[in-house]
RNA sequence: GGGGUUAUAGCUCAGUUGGCUAGAGCGCCACAUUGACAUUGUGGAGGUCACUGGUUCAAGUCCAGUUAAUCCCACCA
């Protein structure tokens, strides 16, 4: 037992080097001896971008709360870190310092090139995410850690590709595409965001000869029109449907159909709607609907394509500028508005997307095949199911449950919706596609990762990022190789992480572990919310000053403190707000809970052995060394059997409350248990009880110390999941011989026997004497210095009350204090009643009748209005009928109290009177 | 247009299957201060749980509607 703490907890002298020990003790390795089923958690791997931002800390504090309730429950726990490669992301990042820098394009260095300065970048920044998740406490297992661009990795990922090209759900398709001209790419639909803006809506006509007008924001797009589309039921134009009219817009020679279809707003311009096939993904529908030609207006770049006279080669801005300029000089504009519009850009560039016509490769989500395992995912036999069939499935039969449920609804509106997915991206980072092209005719292909020879090519396209994302359940535990990680930890548990990437990677994950495994990837998912700043505006990097960074926080106010702050008080799947006072109250309650143990280590004696340890059979605690098993701490007092039960049931719900993925509300009753119970009236009450001299004086303070040693271990390990730091730091001071680091205890075990509701309820009274006492010595502004005496009386208490009388006078600052049994108040008192006692003060000198008196009265009508209610209760037949037994006694039980209080306030007044 | 979330103390939020005289932290007010802790202690003030209706013996909690904020999806060219 070393009893040398510094006064105040400064984690930055600590963590570091708890860390590390950690990490040498191998304490993150999953127990492979434990026969106990494994719990394992997938880590959501930071892009290898740069840095963590709060909301990895977020998920780093839950899922390291997890793993830790877990190992310490005996399970062997799993908890796999990792980075992802983030093609468009990282691409783009290292593309954007290479301009700023240099001013240069990635094309300056050329493929190869490019791909190894993205590798340095990356090998940096993965080593700056290694540093932090470790500054946060994260006890994953970094010998199994994984990279998305890891050879096991690699294979699993063509090893994917090449079975559903086989299976038929992978194909080659000229699809409209979301296309953004700078990263240069294709991105999916995920990627895309909407901002809200003002566009202008242009109205005009072809040209002179066209008999109506039509509306359009976008007038560059026009060259390449097939069809005018009205409403079917639109008289201005139904003489007009079927028919082709020819026409010149700005010397393109156009053949526009004139169709019907109800998907046209009659209200919206003028009810007729210029067709762009290859340019809008409406018009794109409308095309693949009616048959309609196609004609490509705008490159891959940007700029307008070849073929269309003038434009041609101009960026789309200026050529828009341009069109509009030539129509206005013809005089066909007849009119240019504002109208707000929903513009689509690029969510990594923020550069607006062009729709086009490409060729890429894309996941058939709707063609069923049978390559499924039917029996483990309880598929129905004999059926062939679709992609979107089985991540239906496996949600709606529970085999996955998402926490909080309202994102089902949220995750079936997205699968519904679902289109295929493109999943080639022009980019040079990532996957490259495992397809090759002969080279001679290029419809003729291999796919595989080696090149089959001289005369072959390699598709230049990589994989969208979220392609390998999808596998990363199993192919970091090596499935590929049918390693032993695969068949031991897969499926994962729990996959826990913000509900923003619910479409991107949980439902991507459902899709491809299902198909390639045949288990689901993981049992439940836990979305949590984003960090917000106080306001409640999104942190952006953009906008540094709202950003909270972890790494200054946690040299200032500690991990354990930032972990605090970023759970409790939240709830899953709703934001959450963050400043610097939330974290700084966190660090206080961290610096109380170190006091706390820093009080009981100089008060105990230190020369003692206290070793309990929770491990005898039905939860009983031994003494090392000791041949009885029987040793429970032994509560003399009711302080301590009320302590001891309070602890007991913090055990039960802490371990329940996590179970429940209710970690805020376990670390609040925690809280609440450590600040206003154990230190604010134990340890208190511990001083009463060790300050006696004589023999039966020491075994009281002896047994105190048993109680406080005992309560402090537990209570370490209670709170170990959610502050590691502080409590293996003290652990080291209260551990004695045999005992393992704290990150490798055990949870402790409920000692059912010390549980005692009724203790806990007298115990209660009594600390609510105390209050009232100093409720009332307050009011009547006596000095806190000041001793008072006082009279207690109660017939039901009256033993009880003497047990405690020294604490009550101690901690309410009473020289004197009488204890009755009955009789009549004395005169000239303060009085108050609680349930069955009555406590009187006669403050002489310092009572003011008056005053008194409507401190009294007020107590009378706050009775008469609650009895009020009681009583309309309690004479309501239905009720009586209705209500459960034991609510009906607890209101009669309250209807009694209150007419007692009610009373004695009335006999009180008379007096005064 | 479809869907979701939120609305509870000055602020930030809890409130598990309906049983509540509605809680916490911060802030506020008063007092204290060498003893584990000023990163402290003691006491206190502060709420028609957005609104309207319904179900029920009983509604902050369930249902319907209204208002306001917010997010996601789709999208009008």
């Amino acid at each position: 037992m070393k009893n040398d703490l510094p006064k105040a907890y400064v984690a930055k002298d600590y963590e570091d080097q708890i860390y590390l020990d950690w990490e040498k003790s191998r304490a993150f390795q999953p127990d492979k001896k434990s026969k106990k089923k494994p719990f394992t958690i997938t880590m959501p791997p930071p892009n290898a971008t740069g840095t963590l931002h709060l909301g990895h800390a977020v998920m780093l504090a839950l899922e390291d709360i997890m793993i830790r309730y877990q190992r310490m429950q005996g399970r062997p726990a799993l908890w796999v870190p990792g980075t992802d490669h983030a093609g468009i992301a990282t691409q783009n990042k290292v593309e954007r310092d290479v301009m700023e820098n240099e001013g240069k394009t990635r094309h300056d260095y050329g493929r190869e090139k490019f791909v190894k300065m993205i590798e340095k970048f990356v090998a940096g920044s993965q080593n700056t995410i290694r540093n932090q998740t470790r500054k946060m406490g994260a006890s994953c297992d970094w010998s199994r850690e994984y990279y998305s661009l890891d050879d096991r990795l690699n294979r699993t990922v063509f090893a994917t590709f090449k079975k559903m090209f086989e299976d038929g759900l992978i194909y080659r398709g000229n699809r409209i595409v979301n296309w953004c001209t700078r990263c240069y790419s294709t991105i999916s639909d995920d990627e895309v965001d909407h901002v809200e803006t003002t566009a202008k809506l242009y109205t005009f006509k072809y040209d002179h000869k066209f008999p109506f007008e039509i509306a359009t924001t976008r007038p560059e797009t026009k060259l390449g029109d097939t069809a005018v589309a009205v409403h079917p039921k639109d008289k201005r134009y139904k003489h007009f449907i079927g028919k082709v009219i020819e026409t010149n817009f700005c010397g393109r020679n156009l053949k526009l159909s004139i169709i019907a279809d109800e998907s046209v707003e009659p209200e919206f311009g003028t009810g007729a709607l210029g067709v762009t096939p290859n340019h809008s993904i409406a018009d794109d529908q409308l095309a693949q609907k009616y048959g309609l030609e196609r004609i490509q207006v705008i490159a891959e770049d940007g700029t307008i394509a070849s073929g269309m006279g003038k434009y041609s080669g101009m960026e789309v801005e200026n050529a828009k500028e341009r069109v509009v300029a030539d129509l206005e000089k013809a005089k066909l504009v007849s009119k240019v508005e504002e109208i707000p519009q929903n513009l689509s850009v690029c969510s990594r560039c923020k550069t607006p997307i062009q729709p086009l016509i490409s060729k890429q490769w894309f996941i058939d989500v709707n063609h069923p095949v049978s390559s499924w395992n039917y029996r483990t995912l309880k598929l129905q036999k004999g059926r062939a199911y679709s992609l979107k069939e089985v991540m239906q499935h496996v949600v709606r039969e529970q085999m996955i449950e998402i926490i909080p449920d309202r994102f089902n609804a949220t995750y079936f509106q997205w699968i519904d919706n679902l289109r295929d997915w493109c999943i080639s991206r022009q980019l040079w980072w990532g996957h490259q596609i495992p397809v090759w092209y002969r080279k001679e005719d290029r419809e003729t292909i291999k796919v595989q990762e080696k090149s089959p020879g001289k005369d072959w090519l390699r598709d230049s396209d990589t994989l969208d990022t979220w392609f390998s994302a999808g596998l990363f359940t199993f192919s970091p535990l090596r499935w590929i190789d049918g390693h032993d990680d695969f068949k031991t930890f897969h499926p994962t548990q729990v996959l826990e992480t913000g509900y923003d990437i619910l479409f991107f990677w949980v439902a991507r994950m459902i899709l491809m572990t299902t198909y390639m495994t045949g288990q689901v990837p993981f049992e439940k998912v836990y979305l949590h919310g984003l960090v917000r700043t106080r306001d409640g505006k999104k942190m952006s990097k953009s906008n540094p000053e709202t950003c909270i960074d972890p790494l200054d926080i946690i040299p200032e106010f500690g991990a354990d403190a930032l972990r605090l702050s970023l759970f409790v008080g939240s709830t899953p799947g709703n934001d959450m707000r963050l400043y610097k006072e939330k974290i700084a109250g966190y660090r206080n309650f961290v610096n109380k809970l170190w006091n706390v143990a820093r009080y009981i280590l100089m008060s105990v004696e230190p020369s003692r052995e206290y070793r309990f340890s929770a491990t005898g059979k039905n939860g009983q605690l031994r003494r090392r060394g000791s041949t009885s098993s029987s040793m429970v701490p032994k509560p003399k007092t009711m302080a301590d059997r009320w302590i001891l039960s309070r602890l007991q049931h913090m055990i039960e719900s802490t371990g329940k409350n996590i179970d429940e993925f209710r970690f805020s509300q376990a670390a609040e009753d925690l809280y609440a248990f450590t600040w206003n119970e154990l230190a604010d009236w134990y340890l208190e009450i511990s001083k009463i009880q060790k300050r006696g001299d004589g023999k039966k004086a020491e075994q009281l303070a002896s047994n105190t110390d048993e109680i406080l040693v005992y309560v402090l271990r537990t209570l370490l390990k209670l709170w170990h999941p959610f502050t590691p730091f502080v409590t293996e730091e003290l652990w080291t001071h209260v551990k004695t011989k045999g005992d393992q680091k704290l990150i490798s205890e055990s949870w402790p075990k409920l000692i059912k026997k010390l549980q005692n509701d009724k203790a806990e309820k007298a115990f209660d009274l009594v600390r609510e004497s105390i209050t009232t006492i100093r409720n009332l010595r307050a009011e009547y502004r006596v000095p806190p210095a000041k001793f008072v005496s006082a009279e207690i009386v109660s017939r039901k208490f009256q033993t009880m009350v003497d047990q405690n009388a020294e604490i009550i006078q101690a901690l309410a600052r009473v020289d004197s204090l009488t204890v009755k049994g009955g009789g009549k108040a004395p005169k000239n008192t303060v009085s108050q009643f609680l349930d069955g006692l009555a406590i009187h003060l006669p403050l002489t000198g310092l009572i003011d009748s008056q005053q008194e008196k409507d401190r009294v009265q007020k107590e009378i009508s706050r009775l008469e209005v609650y009895m009020r209610g009681l009583e309309a209760k309690l004479k309501n037949k239905q009720f009586l009928k209705n209500a459960p037994a034991d609510i009906v006694k607890a209101e009669q039980q309250r209807m009694e109290t209150a007419q007692d209080s009610l009373q004695k306030c009335q006999e009180q007044l008379n007096q005064i009177l």
